[in-house]
DNA sequence: ACAAAATACTTGATATATCAAATATGTTTT
DNA sequence: AAAACATATTTGATATATCAAGTATTTTGT
């Protein structure tokens, strides 16, 4: 058991590669719509299309229900979205998309696709799926063993 | 230029991944010494065996430097290491690793190993150095369009 | 029906991330 | 040598991350 410099191990790697891609997003983001974050534009795209709580929206992010609160909150406060109780279960919120969202959301989805493509360039799709191979497989081991 | 779901791309699974390797990380560190964060280790590793500065360590572990001064305060007074003025280069800090700090890093590094063995099992070599490529590819294509 | 447990979310405290502006020291220009 | 610029770090403001504890609603067990 030798012990490489951290800087030398893939997971190095890993960090390095979302890093620079979130930067990227960041910045052609901002270049547009100076007020919105990566992660409040990717939860804009999943309230379009689902109609999913807070709690599930913060598990599909990977962010903690507290943060969640808080960036919704700002979201609200930026005119992005509304909330209302849920009738059918009250300890749930319904979380719906102002038409300043609605604005928002069209503008941001060339945005990201733009984003993503020029992240994946030149990488080949038989990359792309050994990629998503090995790094379900990381994860996977990452998650059995807590 | 369709629009996947954000959830369908490989950058989801690269945050995955990685968020689910910090996760193990810090459980498994917070078990044996409760006070250090993972990043705080790293920074104890890196100047273990180099004499990097403040802001070059910063680059190394991709953290900002106004993250990093606060980052560091905090290590000094959890007394893990000492900064004292660099007599070359006044503008430069000097940080060094207390008694302390080098008891804790012993303690860390079986750790560390653990957990990349943990997060790498039944990963080939093929797999990871295929890994490497594609993720250094993806870098530099973020890094490239800045 | 009622207490106990579970679920969905919030709040508080502290750490970290990020941007912009400030400070202090060094280097270069003229 | 003074001004202009560059480098290393800090500080302030705001957002987000994380853990623990708290609140408000269901749901379950008996």
């Amino acid at each position: 058991m030798t012990f490489n410099t951290p800087t030398t191990t893939v997971l190095y790697s890993i960090e390095e590669a979302i890093k620079a891609y979130r930067k990227l997003s960041q910045q052609n983001i901002s270049e547009h719509i100076p007020d919105i974050t990566v992660d409040q534009a990717l939860i804009l795209i999943i309230l379009e299309s689902t109609g999913k709580t807070q709690s599930e929206i913060a598990d599909m992010i990977f962010k903690d229900y507290a943060s969640m609160t808080r960036i919704i909150k700002l979201m609200i406060h930026k005119d992005y979205l509304v909330k209302t109780v849920d009738n059918d279960d009250k300890r749930k919120a319904k979380l719906q998309i102002t038409a300043k969202g609605s604005t928002t959301l069209k503008q941001l989805k060339p945005i990201i696709v733009t984003n993503r493509v020029t992240a994946l360039k030149n990488v080949t799709n038989e990359e792309l799926e050994q990629l998503f191979k090995t790094l379900h497989k990381i994860t996977q081991n990452c998650q059995q063993s807590l």
